[in-house]
DNA sequence: GCGTGTGAAAACCTTCACAGCT
DNA sequence: AGCTGTGAAGGTTTTCACACGC
């Protein structure tokens, strides 16, 4: 379930804040989402509330880390040291998050042997060994949009199963790879299309 | 519709390809959705097709980008010139679909003056003024989480009506006002989460 | 009394399948 | 013949509302 990572994120909140125990209405307001939600997507994972009482926070962080995995330490490869790629390998969020940034490949000479947060760029031919190597299941692509099926191709030639990309590209997969897409300009384009439909639409209707 | 960029942008490598009509069924391969969908969502904007022969690819460009928003050109102030700032700042996917970044900001002094994709990084206090100058009705929010809600209050303040929130943390904001969120990590949790399924769940089960 | 867990209802989204136009 | 536009079917998600346990 896509929104356990939000709970999650809102229960490490809680806790730093020194709440020990919740409501499944002080949770969700938390998390941004409505409380009967909240309840059947928890529901999904066991019963780990009390009745009359509420969500004890400690536990029921356990509960969902372990059930989306952050018990693990994930090992994942950054393809694509541009903007984009540099701040992906800066941001601490992934860190913080059990996932581990074993290498950053880039097929462009002139940035191989730079260092960035700390970790040497590689060659992109360096991808297949890196993955071997360190058990890598995921991959980020970071590199621009032409590049991006040949690198899919690669990671998934290399093993890798699951794809994170950046790139605004369709990649065809073969089934067993899961393909999650982020597009920043997408979202911001449909904020400019509510942005459009508050402010008077301009001959947009259809008649 | 979330999926009209989608289109819009599966429709502009069609075009770059010389591509001058194309099926449902064509264009949905290349947006990565069925062809079905497609054609419901295209349907929901008007009679753009012609039956037996597909859709003009020009045309129906035109009238996807104007129904989107994308012939206006939409200014934009990034608040928050971390790594993350940074990389939106230089991301050319802004730019080439209609946004203009008229501001870069950062509560930082040691930031202010330096210059980033060719713009100066302003304190933060000049929001409300720039907002003003520039008409600015979208604005990202690249700043840390504990700073975010604060960001968001004063572009509330200022007037903007739509936020890109990068930051990792539930915003409060007017019912009027837009938030969309993304979040990087999320992403990967998710794809974690997957990938935990398919190597053989860990004690995961319930019972 | 309070708040979880959960059937049932409602809303929403996707897919099918075909009538109707070119 | 071919492909769009669309009602109807099917599936999924969200919300409601309340029984049950603390």
């Amino acid at each position: 379930m896509a929104r356990l990572p939000v709970y999650l994120r809102a229960l490490n909140s809680l806790a730093d804040a020194g709440t020990t125990t919740c409501s499944s209405e002080h949770l969700a307001g938390a998390a941004g989402v409505n409380s009967a939600k909240l309840r059947k997507d928890l529901s999904h994972l066991g019963s780990y509330g009390t009745r009359g009482v509420g969500y004890d926070v400690e536990y029921l962080r356990y509960q969902i880390a372990r059930e989306i995995g952050q018990t693990h330490d994930w090992p994942v490869v950054i393809v694509g040291i541009g903007n984009l790629g540099h701040a992906l390998a800066n941001y601490s969020g992934f860190s913080s998050r059990g996932f581990r940034t074993v290498a950053l490949l880039d097929a462009d000479p002139a940035r191989t042997g730079q260092v960035v947060a700390g970790t040497e760029i590689r060659p992109f031919g360096d991808l297949a060994g890196i993955v071997s190597e360190h058990g890598v299941a995921i991959g980020v692509i970071a590199a621009p949009a032409s590049a991006a099926q040949d690198v899919a191709d690669a990671m998934v030639a290399a093993g890798i199963r699951s794809i994170l990309n950046f790139a605004p590209a369709v990649l065809a997969v073969p089934e067993e790879v899961d393909v999650r897409k982020v597009d920043l300009s997408i979202e911001l384009q449909i904020l400019a299309y509510h942005e459009q439909r508050k402010s008077g639409l301009d001959g947009a209707e259809a008649i």
